[in-house]
DNA sequence: TTATTTTTCATACGTATGTATTTATATTAG
DNA sequence: CTAATATAAATACATACGTATGAAAAATAA
């Protein structure tokens, strides 16, 4: 992945040490555990047996955190979506490869929901991006096809269900968290079948 | 609604000047505007023009304002649900009041999200309650009835649009909207009458 | 009047947080 | 070896927060 000597050949220096992937899973659990609030440089540290200093030096500031938390969902989800929806699939497809996304991973849902509470906590001015990717889940629906407007649906109830099981708002087991997807997918067709053909059917 | 004197006759000490509905919609205000991180005590008290002492003394601490707002925000939806619902609703007319209540409301979604907000802050283990009335909200689902799945999906769709918009993560204006809850309420037919029924009133 | 009570304000304090700064460590280049 | 450099740790510091505490204000009661 990253290597201190991506840039140039030379690599003078004390080695790199501390693992960022592993300070980011530590920041997703404390976010998902113990609240948003509860997300501080030095309890990163202490969860991870380094120090105060060192976290610092890994992402610069606390802003820089959040954002490498956001940023290590968001290529997670892509190479996901990509992997079920192709490279510029239609609208609806999009809504349905967005849906089997959700549906499937769990591990992403987990990260995504981390990430959105630690940012959701700060102002809502840092929450362009967030908009702007929410927006782009949604473009190019044609509301007057009653195709797209169940997509559009679909997309509601994937959101609520993540959200409400996520943010610990509901007690949702992976039984039905199954359960539901599938009245959301009913909603979009079948389950999306790959980009080139092999179609799978329940 | 509060009187001094609605403990004993007497009614010695200095006259209660503070407002605390003045002071929960500032709060609420806050919560919406700039971030659940920029709900202090100090900010509210700046906010209404009183004294950090003033708004200590008004609600004890700051989960016992957390607490107000969520009770007032829950008080205003029973009276607006049970209006619609009333008094012992059967499960799927119950979601389908729950979906009538978000639709319509706007004020009250506005407070419901910065209660909710201010409480994701603090640790999971005190969203106990909330997560109680989560459930008292789909209680009684018959997920064998093809009815009932579809009621479970109306709700799922109410909340992801609600949190959608009033966390700010989706710019849904009151167009976008209003036409969400029409294909959400197809789900559970018309809002206050059987499946087939056609009378509404705004 | 004085005493009492309730509410509001003003101040102080302990703690936690993010970051700036400085120091230590480990590696490569020459 | 020494110098340079990248990384990590340690320390310091200003700020902000919640709350404890006590004084001031405004009413009633006697």
């Amino acid at each position: 992945m990253k290597n201190k000597v991506d840039e140039q050949g030379r690599s003078p220096g004390r080695p790199r040490t501390i693992d960022r992937e592993h300070l980011l899973d530590a920041a997703e659990e404390i976010v998902t555990k113990h609240g948003a609030a509860a997300l501080t440089i030095d309890a990163v540290a202490k969860a991870t047996g380094i120090t105060k200093g060192g976290v610092q030096y890994a992402f610069g500031t606390k802003e820089g955190l959040i954002v490498a938390m956001f940023e290590r969902w968001g290529s997670s989800y892509d190479e996901l979506f990509r992997a079920i929806a192709g490279a510029n699939p239609a609208p609806v497809t999009a809504i349905r490869a967005h849906v089997e996304a959700t549906h499937r991973s769990d591990e992403a849902t987990q990260a995504k929901a981390a990430s959105l509470l630690a940012a959701l906590i700060r102002s809502p001015e840092d929450l362009a991006s967030t908009r702007a990717w929410y927006s782009s889940r949604t473009a190019g629906l044609d509301m007057s096809k009653s195709e797209d407007r169940r997509a559009r649906l679909a997309f509601l109830a994937t959101e609520g269900a993540f959200m409400l099981r996520f943010f610990g708002l509901m007690d949702i087991d992976q039984t039905e968290w199954l359960d539901m997807f599938k009245d959301i997918q009913a909603l979009v067709g079948e389950p999306l079948s790959p980009p080139r053909g092999s179609s799978r059917k329940h």
